[in-house]
DNA sequence: TTGTACGCGTTATCAC
DNA sequence: GTGATAACGCGTACAA
């Protein structure tokens, strides 16, 4: 039982141990062939004796790769907490980079001071690229990003519509189509539960839903709210009904939205979907725990971030690949309309 | 106007616009002084001029150190996308670290040969010191966080005791004091939805029940899952409904098992808390959405993580430091009991 | 105050 | 097959 050692093993304990040179160490650990049978077993054997494990950072300084790729969330607005299809997402990139034989490093970004930091992190040559999640507008890492050209997708198109490639869901034509499918079950009034104006996401399914009423769009039926949150679904819902107590159908920007929505109309004896019909969007947990359970879009979460990995790999391949990617939704029936 | 240097500009590039030496440079990128202001200016121009970014993973090479620190968290058994209180040990963590200076990494163990590539990675000199979240007993990317003796904390002391210093709660304390509190609400026959009992913190919650129940422990009422999931409480309390239909107290594992329960209980006619009372643990956003507003045990996540960080950057500082931590939890009384 | 030379731990390119 | 030797991009004694 040799305790390990305390300062770690470099190449040259391993060359004065086994009699070789570097350039065979080196051949041998990256199988480059050209190693002899005794060589190989004496370098093995030197390699186990004193606990050698190959510093990849400075591997990296000469390959010039790191084989890592950088996913960076941001935490403000609950982005990361309360937002279900991260965590697919996230799986999604890690993947597609694993298959590749990348290593995929999540960096949060909860401050002005991570934003810098993790921005220098970005610049510092340890990630090939890297991976951006629902970039504001203006976000000074995307900023950073472009500045030194690395190679990069973004999940979510950013608004200012910053060059950078992106993946996203096209959240105007799933809103349209569930609206449509509510409208169909028999709905005369008809409202919106809307969030988050200010992104992308939420402007585009407000948009959707307007078109899918076409003319019997009444713009008094739309409660705004900044967050996609089940607070938010509370109390919209009850400003909803208290601007028109004969909506029968409520559109709700998210699933947390509309299960906030549900609790109010509940808790005002409406009965679901009898009474009012709702659905939802993003098909999360949420719309399995309501009561009962919702009607919402599926985005393919996992697929999302499977993309963005393709995205960011395939640029490192050849640096001109950078198509934008939309990816399809599905609309999940259940019983809540 | 003239568009970002496709080729990274490096010292030497600042070097020849700037008309000085190599060190100079180097002294004016690291403040430490000796810089006449002529120089500097020149230096500044030239930075500018050429777009320089000083390469860290170089850096890190002659310095000896990343200023990085590993966060690995296991993504099966849904720990991590289920798992509300992650994310704010996270968050705790990288609060700790970004105040020292230190850039946060999050790691997913999704696979085998994820845990694989991430031991390499730890290896690989890419960080100074690792939190390890929920190790499961004989686990790859500890075991290797060992062997090369990496500065690491882990969250949620592992069952086989392993040498690295963790920090924790007290989860057989804080079980007993919610049971006790339950059972002076004047419940008579109080039964348990257990869960992971492979996991520390699952068959710690379940001595602590034991333990408050005393004399009146039944083991009849006690309903095992494997999961911390919300079916797992729909099904759960099914069954003890049928071992005994009696029952008008509940302790369940988590606010998810509770929250399934409470399903369950309110299809089976049952009123909560007036024929039966329940109690949860976490305190995550299951306890606030429930109906009633669930009684629980809050754990501090967002101090975990912080202490979890603490933990290492002592050990950065001085390699002896390794003390482990618990910290305290608290009752929060709410409706359901 | 400034410049020179060396080293950090690897890989790559050669002659041998 | 193998072994010097030159990078990789940077920090830092040390000498000037």
């Amino acid at each position: 039982m040799t305790p390990p050692p305390r300062q770690r093993a470099t190449v040259h304990d391993v060359v004065a141990r086994a009699g070789v040179s570097r350039g065979t160490v080196s051949r041998f650990l990256n199988g480059t062939g050209y190693v002899s049978a005794d060589a190989a077993a004496r370098i093995e054997a030197a390699i186990e004796a004193v606990g050698y494990v190959r510093n990849n950072a400075a591997r990296n300084l000469v390959t010039q790769r790191s084989m890592a790729v950088g996913f960076v969330v941001h935490e403000p607005h609950q982005l990361f907490l309360g937002d279900p299809n991260i965590g697919s997402i996230m799986l999604g990139t890690n993947d597609a980079l694993a298959d590749a034989g990348y290593q995929l490093v999540v960096l949060v970004v909860a401050s002005d001071s991570d934003a810098e930091r993790v921005s220098t992190y970005l610049r510092g040559g340890f990630v090939d690229g890297v991976v951006l999640v629902s970039a504001r507008t203006h976000d000074a890492v995307a900023e950073a990003v472009e500045k030194i050209a690395l190679p990069a997708a973004v999940i979510g198109q950013p608004e200012g519509g910053g060059s950078l490639p992106h993946v996203a869901i096209d959240n105007h034509a799933a809103a349209r189509e569930i609206t449509e499918r509510l409208v169909a079950t028999g709905r005369r009034r008809v409202g919106m539960l809307a969030s988050a104006l200010d992104r992308d996401s939420g402007a585009d399914r407000l948009a959707g839903f307007t078109e899918a009423l076409g003319e019997r769009f009444d713009e008094s039926l739309v409660v705004t709210d900044p967050l996609y949150s089940y607070t938010s679904g509370v109390r919209g819902m009850a400003e909803l009904l208290r601007r028109d107590p004969s909506v029968d159908g409520v559109f709700a920007a998210s699933d947390a939205v509309a299960a906030g929505a549900i609790e109010t109309l509940r808790a005002h004896g409406r009965r679901i979907p009898e009474d009012v019909g709702i659905v939802g969007f993003d098909d999360s947990d949420w719309a399995q725990r309501c009561t009962p359970k919702l009607s919402t879009v599926a985005q393919p979460a996992h697929d999302i971030g499977h993309a963005a990995a393709r995205l960011v790999l395939d640029q490192l391949r050849s640096p001109e690949a950078a198509a934008n990617v939309t990816l399809p939704t599905t609309v999940v029936w259940r019983a809540s309309a």
